[in-house]
DNA sequence: AACCAGGCGCATA
DNA sequence: TATGCGCATGGT
């Protein structure tokens, strides 16, 4: 893989497989827009960009400084051999069927808190909705970027707020989830930081301490968040997918790499038929 | 007009 | 431990 950088443009080439349509749209993050021109436009890693591709080259339009390339390669999770995990995972038929159908997507490296809290919003909630009530978030309560671009609120800035203050994001019954987590996030009484390297299980419990965060939540925030390969969030779609095609469980191909192997299952599930 | 949406908390047994 | 129900909101 190279990369090319100026303070507008990040090219990194040699990137195989990749797909960022599927990448950025697979429901894993949501803050995600196709524009006209086929660019993708968003916020990540504190700023705004568009992004491209071309073959293996992923190209992100913005405003850089030095050093935010390796802020994106983490973000893209380019230092992970996708191409030998799909290898391996399309040795089981079922996952073979859902790679070639889907190929080219990644698991995104998200902030921690960013991700933890757009999966407490999730819950019974469909993505349109999940999309729309993200963005009021971002609206009323992030950085304005310039541009009507404006970052992912922090834990601090939302752990000094009410439920009432949140009525304008029309989120529900999670209001109250998206408080309690800031809270406990700002305080220190759920430490993020500690979770991309402890124990699994530990960071699952860490996680559930936060009201509105069950398994499936948890699951969530260590794979989007924290670069958990092999947590394992399982859905409605997933439980199908699990009762109709495994129902022993995963195969052994997919040790370490649940997580990869789920976002291909689902996408695949969801779109089929 | 019911039913559903990338679930979870709580009550009940 | 295991079910079942209610939950805010909005789309079909």
């Amino acid at each position: 893989m190279e990369t090319e950088f100026n303070k507008n443009t990040i090219i990194f080439s040699g990137v195989d497989p990749l797909s960022v349509p599927l990448t950025l749209d697979c429901g894993q993050a949501f803050r995600w827009s196709e524009k006209s021109n086929g660019e993708w436009h968003g916020v990540a890693c504190g700023k705004a960009v568009d992004i491209s591709q071309n073959d293996g080259e992923l190209i992100i339009r913005g405003s850089f400084c030095e050093g935010d390339e390796a802020l994106w390669a983490e973000y893209f999770d380019l230092g992970r051999d996708y191409g030998k995990i799909c290898e391996k995972l399309k040795t089981d038929s079922h996952l073979k069927t859902a790679i070639d159908a889907y190929p080219g997507i990644r698991i995104l490296k998200q902030e921690p808190w960013e991700a933890l809290c757009s999966f407490i919003i999730s819950q019974n909630n469909n993505i349109p909705r999940i999309k729309g009530i993200i963005e009021r978030l971002c609206l009323n309560f992030g950085e304005d970027l310039g541009g009507g671009d404006f970052t992912f609120p922090t834990a601090e800035k939302l752990s000094a707020l009410t439920v009432d203050d949140l009525a304008p994001l029309r989120s529900g019954f999670r209001a109250k989830y998206i408080i309690d987590a800031a809270q406990k996030v700002a305080s220190g009484e759920v430490d993020l930081k500690k979770l991309s390297s402890c124990d699994i299980d530990e960071a699952r419990e860490e996680l559930i301490k936060i009201k509105g965060v069950g398994a499936k939540v948890a699951e969530c925030a260590l794979l989007y968040g924290c670069g958990r390969v092999d947590a394992f969030p399982v859905d409605v779609w997933v439980r199908r997918i699990m009762a109709e095609l495994y129902p022993e469980g995963l195969p052994e191909c997919c040790n370490g790499v649940e997580g990869i192997a789920q976002q291909y299952l689902f996408h695949w599930r969801r779109n089929v038929e």
